[in-house]
DNA sequence: TGAATCGTTTAGCCCAACTCAACGATCGGA
DNA sequence: TCCGATCGTTGAGTTGGGCTAAACGATTCA
């Protein structure tokens, strides 16, 4: 098991790639900063940083080690900050977000399930905006939160699959497609998407909102938009088309959009979210009581 | 951040509560475990330690502690082990669960590709038995398995459903139902079910053999067996009944056994689970890459 | 080519981690 | 009820290693 100053001094010098910084952080001399990982890496058997007396880098090794301990010492942070916020009588607190209004059904739940366990636990909720689905998980603000998937980041966990919902296409009510009654996604590259300007990763922006037909056809795209709710006015003008679970047609109905079915699109699914340092007991049981809440009321 | 023998310290005293015992195992005196423990206390603000001269016992806040520092620091570990691994040139290893032939299937894809991104990976496979579902993974034998959810345990984590199958009641072929072509899990507690001896969680025995319909009607059970295998010659026989995914009928032909769909039961849902201190890279990965195969592989 | 920057090394100091031994509390048995 | 055994705690004393300071050497840029 290493020291803590070994974990410290490595964790810090693989953020800064700096030996006289991480000290200064640290409150030691830049020798000790040297000897230290010095003796951790003939402890591992191996170079973690490459240096010259002008740069610092992770070898290989270095990084597997950075992104095994990372996410492990964070975890063992979180544990001692809720034992001491505990010592302290502090009341759980957990901040919950959520996509969509389904979403946020779901999770009031499994929050008001939880409150029946720990009546003195605080759960409070807000919605998060699609333009920016993971900031509040970084940022700390949001302690787990329900939302599209998938999510494939290294810093994220992402829970079970709790819901999942057929894509509709939002098409204004004198679009060809609408007498129709249901779409395919080939039908997409004869119509222009609205898609949701955002900070989430590419692959999530490309599941959501496609550049392509499964037959390589083009997507034309429209000026990307911020909010949800500025999509159902364009639409409704007949500026273009959006992609949206079949529940908002229930959950936001809007004159003159006409909400079709899709023969051959994925459904949308969403899934639990959370910083994979961050996992308190709370997080743990509240997503557990998702996972419950969502089997028992599935296909309503 | 915790000293390292603080935290040593702390992780066995809670595991054998003792001091004398604790101190011999970390090559201590008992004085030196009676003060890190001390100065825990005093730094977390709580008492972590219920103790007389003659019982040790942890608080509420030292469980509190335990169950979030435990795992934390096994993961640490974990990475460092995989880094010392590394630097000795081993080659990745992974040993790969399953619990049914569609689920090695999957698995097996999974690991070619992981075997497509690192040629020299050294991936391995073992079918689990029902009767203990869990055993392989706790031991360490196992590194990742899919298998029959749900599981609810603090020391393993569940990754998200990844193949969801409709129940099936495998009957006699001259049983009474057999004519009718499908079942209800009401027609349960008109037969009897023979279910698998296991060491699995109560939950997960219930979920799987239930031993009371919807309505409350008790559901009679055979003596249990231990292998599968045994299931189908004991139905043919006419010995009882069993419930499986309805896949088995592929995978599993039996001559005098009918696989009748539910009408209304649950499916079986199959996802990955690790051990929550054991999540190497390649565990990591190999989980991605299944959750890729079962996206594609979806209603085949 | 020279100066500035930065990581490394070495020698020496000093503190805190540790041991030891005495102490006190608890419990079981006579 | 008393005695002895067990076990955690306390305090004094010691020593090793963590730490600093300063000299050194490598790299970069003007």
């Amino acid at each position: 098991m290493l020291e803590r100053v070994e974990v410290e001094a490595f964790l810090t010098l693989a953020e800064l790639l700096h030996f006289g910084r991480t000290a200064e952080r640290l409150h030691l001399s830049p020798g000790r900063i040297s000897q230290t990982i010095k003796g951790l890496e003939v402890r591992i058997g191996a170079t973690l940083f490459e240096r010259t007396s002008r740069t610092v880098r992770l070898t290989p090794i270095g990084h597997l080690l950075h992104d095994g301990l990372r996410p492990a010492i964070d975890q063992a942070e979180t544990a001692v900050a809720a034992a001491v916020a505990a010592a302290q009588g502090a009341r759980i607190r957990v901040h919950v977000g959520y996509s969509t209004p389904w979403c946020g059904d779901l999770m009031i739940s499994a929050g008001d399930r939880l409150l029946a366990e720990s009546p003195d636990a605080d759960v409070t909720f807000e919605e998060i905006q699609l333009s920016d689905p993971l900031s509040g998980l970084r940022t700390g603000r949001i302690d787990i939160q329900l939302s599209e998937l998938p999510v494939n980041e290294a810093d994220i966990v992402a829970g079970p699959v709790l819901v999942s919902e057929p894509r509709t296409l939002l098409v204004p009510a004198d679009h060809p497609l609408a007498e129709h009654g249901t779409a395919t996604v080939e039908d997409l590259a004869d119509t222009r998407l609205i898609p949701i300007r955002g900070a989430a990763p590419d692959y999530w922006q490309a599941m959501h909102f496609p550049s392509h037909t499964p037959s390589g056809r083009p997507i034309p795209h429209t000026r990307p938009v911020t909010y949800w709710h500025e999509v159902l006015g364009l639409v409704a003008a007949g500026r273009g088309v959006t992609i949206a679970a079949a529940r908002a047609a229930r959950y936001h109905p809007h004159p003159g959009v006409v909400h079709l079915t899709f023969e051959d699109a994925e459904p949308i699914r969403y899934g639990l979210l959370w910083l994979a340092g961050r996992q308190t007991p709370a997080v743990t049981r509240l997503a557990e009581l998702a996972a419950g809440v969502a089997e028992e009321t599935e296909g309503r």
